[in-house]
DNA sequence: CTTTCTGCAAACAATTTGCAGCACG
DNA sequence: CGTGCTGCAAATTGTTTGCAGAAAG
């Protein structure tokens, strides 16, 4: 499957799975979460690719050591590991689409407590160019810029609350 | 519901929407497109707005001017408007969600034709300070960049068939 | 041993689609 | 007037959840 030209996809050293893994063992064991088998492997398929699989694909990868493990399993350990912080998603969560009728470039700023999205125009990033490594990979059409934080008035009820 | 302080969510003067919802007007004319009453509410509604709706906020107010409107209807517009380039989807396509175990700072570099996603660093990226237009509007907490382009492979194919 | 997980199947939510009548050009 | 569009309802797809048995600590 993997040969020399697949570099996009290049999986990390064995050396470097065992010390995520082993960090997230020890993490459960402080908290009082179960490290089992199947929560093992499938950070184990995460931790040993670059390609940023769905949940379906690295359920299908990791039957192959585990064949009764279920997609629900594979679902549930996903949110668990993002909710540690162990792994995250690619792309802010995006439960439903939503549209722009602004066509012109620009950029968004996203508020993580209400979900606003603001445009914002920077000349600085229309400046931007791509790394050489970037270049070498293919042509680059687009830039796309996502600022995440929080708005003034989610920063102010967060103060209120504490 | 509008105010002075309301300024993320300030609405289009009606020139600028009448402009851009006569222009779809005459591009349907031009591709023999029915230019219906439906699809000219969607898009006025959507024009008016810089709040990013999903197609069920747009369903909701367009309901005001067309009580008998379905959702479906919104939503094959929506998709219709897209494929017409009048209006475009809030980050990029994301059918299902994917996974990182990379928790180190980086960016993504996406190919619109296979999906691939590659991780990549910037120095002048991570350089990058927010204008202060954005720092008004609250604290930004993180950086995402997503080039999207084509990869070589793909590159080469589309070459290939043409 | 006891509490937390897993697998199964059923539930959900966002979005898409087949069909028959209606409206635009 | 005919073809494309709409509304309705049913299908699809990705993801979540309730429950009883299984496994980790």
């Amino acid at each position: 499957m993997t040969n020399k030209n697949d570099s996009y996809f290049m999986k990390l050293t064995r050396k470097q799975v065992d010390q995520q893994v082993g960090d997230f063992t020890a993490a459960c064991r402080r908290e009082g979460v179960k490290a089992t088998h199947q929560r093992m492997e499938i950070l184990r398929e995460l931790a040993g690719t670059t390609e940023h699989p769905d949940a379906e694909t690295v359920y299908t990868r990791v039957r192959q050591r585990i064949p009764a493990i279920s997609l629900d399993t594979v679902y549930r350990t996903l949110r668990l590991l993002e909710k540690k912080g162990v792994i995250s998603r690619v792309s802010s969560r995006q439960d439903r689409a939503r549209f722009d009728a602004n066509m012109d470039h620009h950029h968004h700023f996203v508020c993580e407590a209400c979900g606003r999205i603001v445009d914002f125009n920077s000349t600085a990033l229309d400046d931007f160019r791509p790394p050489p490594e970037v270049a070498a990979l293919g042509r680059v059409d687009s830039v796309h810029v996502e600022l995440r934080g929080r708005c003034r008035t989610c920063k102010r009820a967060a103060g209120r609350r504490s």
